[in-house]
DNA sequence: TCATATATGTCAACGCGGCTGACATAGCGT
DNA sequence: ACGCTATGTCAGCCGCGTTGACATATATGA
């Protein structure tokens, strides 16, 4: 009987694997945000706006149509909070140099600043986190939530343009 | 010069690993929520639904007090939801045998059903994940993911918000 | 040059799922 | 009997997704 626990059931150890590879998944995902939550609430922000800055920051001069396609929102979404921030100093648009009709995205120093410190409350977490697992571990890390991404989707190949639905 | 790159600028090598590391946890998340999304949107139910389904499935006879501190959300959140799967008959209550009060939580044989067709899509893409990157990486994808997790903040008090997205 | 396609923006309406606050009821424990 | 607890409910607010329709400037190809 003590089997079914202990390995005679091998199915039933890789189903309570997956699930806590499912839960691990959620929680860290939740407690991640939680202090970037706290700082956007006191601006009046909300995760689209972290999200918004984020690829901002990670990506200068990048189209409106290149960030919509990375979010993986409607232009109508992203026109909200896109023009709060744009009023609020983060972000300044400039016409692109070849095509005049594309929105190229900057953030501005005060924009600057909100990344920094939103994302070091991150960065301190995932260092912590790195530093504590290991080397090899991280590589595992990297490996699997790879694996979890990019795949499959055979109408996901889209190319860079066209990105209204 | 190319030491700026190679390695002479530790720093700026650590910050992009970083930066890896956050924008793989975005991804993956959203990936792999993509599959039961489409499922739930089937049954007009959300993200929300496959959460408490996820949790009284995993944890039969729960009180409503319990799923609440686990999904750490208001229970005028959880009351919407829970009507739903009630009424839909995915979910059943009965009075807790000792604290009368209570409203014990189990999944009916329809709940099971949805359950198990919610979690397949995620477990079967943990699965393939976890066997392409191997046993090590696992651990150290489960390794670094706990660090993320469990980890207290000076004020503990976090706002609870939304989970998704 | 003219027609069409593209990049972007905007208005309006809707849906989900968080939130707060207030109040109700049943049952537990002292 | 009383207060505390577990739960439920009503009402309203807000963030941030969605669809659909339409507007404008610019690019581009026939």
């Amino acid at each position: 009987m003590a089997e079914i626990k202990s390995g005679a059931n091998p199915l039933f150890l890789r189903e309570e694997e997956l699930r806590q590879g499912l839960e691990l998944l959620f929680y860290a995902y939740r407690d991640f945000n939680a202090e970037p939550d706290a700082i956007l609430a006191r601006h009046k922000f909300g995760r689209a706006h972290h999200r918004v800055i984020y690829f901002v920051g990670r990506h200068p001069s990048i189209t409106v149509g290149r960030l919509l396609s990375i979010l993986g929102i409607t232009k109508q979404s992203l026109s909200r909070v896109l023009r709060q921030l744009i009023n609020q100093g983060l972000i300044t648009q400039r016409p692109g140099p070849t095509d005049r009709r594309q929105r190229l995205l900057e953030l501005t120093p005060k924009g600057i600043e909100m990344e920094r410190q939103l994302s070091e409350k991150q960065r301190v977490r995932i260092a912590r986190a790195y530093r504590e697992a290991g080397a090899e571990a991280v590589e595992g890390f990297r490996k699997v939530l790879l694996g979890l991404t990019r795949q499959e989707m055979p109408s996901k190949f889209q190319p860079p343009g066209r990105l209204d639905r």
